[in-house]
DNA sequence: AAGGTTTCCAACCGCATTCCT
DNA sequence: GAGGAATGCGGTTGGAAACCT
């Protein structure tokens, strides 16, 4: 069903406010609605939105028309499932910056703000709801620092080991990623996380997992280098991938 | 198979910031 | 510098798809 509202498209032109109000469509994009979008775009390049509601023929305002074309459209956005070093880095740019969406997508190439707060809400937020406390609480840093991160780590790892030329394949995907062993932890020191076994179901890990070594893995998880250092190698990952795929 | 529930993600909304005149 | 428009950002919502009973 098509949805359509009364509103007013808005453009300065030759210095003259220009408004003409006319029906706003909303709701999902249509096929034709996003080739008359990549065309306008393709044609006069990025920006001035307003114009490109006006102009291109679309009934969508130029907010609209923007979102669509930077999460959708744009050659450069990729597609997919998040992969378990973008997983890694979305956690480790999180605890640097919050919830700015925007400065973290900067860093995973391809990847939309929207994306990856969408996935933080979903993975995440949920995670922490099994666990009875917020995103934000020590009780959760201390569970991705001492649980998540080094399993996803040792997902990482021992694909690789499986992979040595590095493809690693994540469900349907098959990425070409290396993975820096050196920025793996050293086998466990003697840090305990007291409610272990209630995280351990939580994330989905079990017993032989929690005694590996892994788990529990230390200081390599501090703020300051071994965080700055990883994201830099991590980044390096990703756009390697991106590199592969073109 | 049907109906209910949950999950996922595209898109909207309102506010903040930047840009332009 | 002021004011208004355009753009950007983060929170939220709605609906389709997947999953469960």
């Amino acid at each position: 069903m098509e949805v359509y509202e009364r509103g007013f498209f808005s453009i300065s032109e030759s210095g003259h406010q220009i408004e003409e109000e006319m029906d706003v469509r909303k709701g999902q994009w249509t096929e034709e609605e996003d080739s008359m979008l990549k065309a306008y775009v393709t044609l006069h390049g990025e920006g001035h939105w307003n114009s490109v509601a006006r102009f291109s023929g679309l009934r969508r305002t130029g907010k609209s028309c923007r979102l669509r074309w930077l999460n959708y459209l744009r050659p450069a956005v990729r597609r997919g499932s998040i992969t378990l070093e973008e997983q890694l880095l979305i956690i480790q740019l999180h605890s640097v910056w919050g919830n700015r969406w925007s400065k973290i997508a900067e860093h995973l190439p391809g990847r939309t703000d929207n994306e990856i707060k969408n996935y933080w809400r979903t993975k995440v937020q949920k995670q922490a709801k099994k666990l009875e406390c917020d995103v934000n609480s020590r009780k959760f840093r201390d569970a991705l620092r001492y649980e998540y991160i080094p399993r996803l780590i040792e997902q990482i790892s021992r694909a690789k080991q499986e992979s040595p030329s590095g493809q690693l394949t994540y469900g349907n995907e098959t990425e070409s990623v290396q993975v820096d062993q050196s920025l793996l932890p050293e086998s466990s020191s003697e840090i305990q996380v007291t409610y272990g076994s209630t995280v351990a179901e939580t994330w989905g890990i079990d017993e032989q997992s929690n005694s590996n070594g892994w788990l529990g893995g230390g200081d390599y998880w501090m703020e300051s280098e071994w965080c700055e250092e990883n994201i830099w190698f991590l980044q390096q990952q990703l756009y390697d991938d991106e590199d592969n795929e073109i």
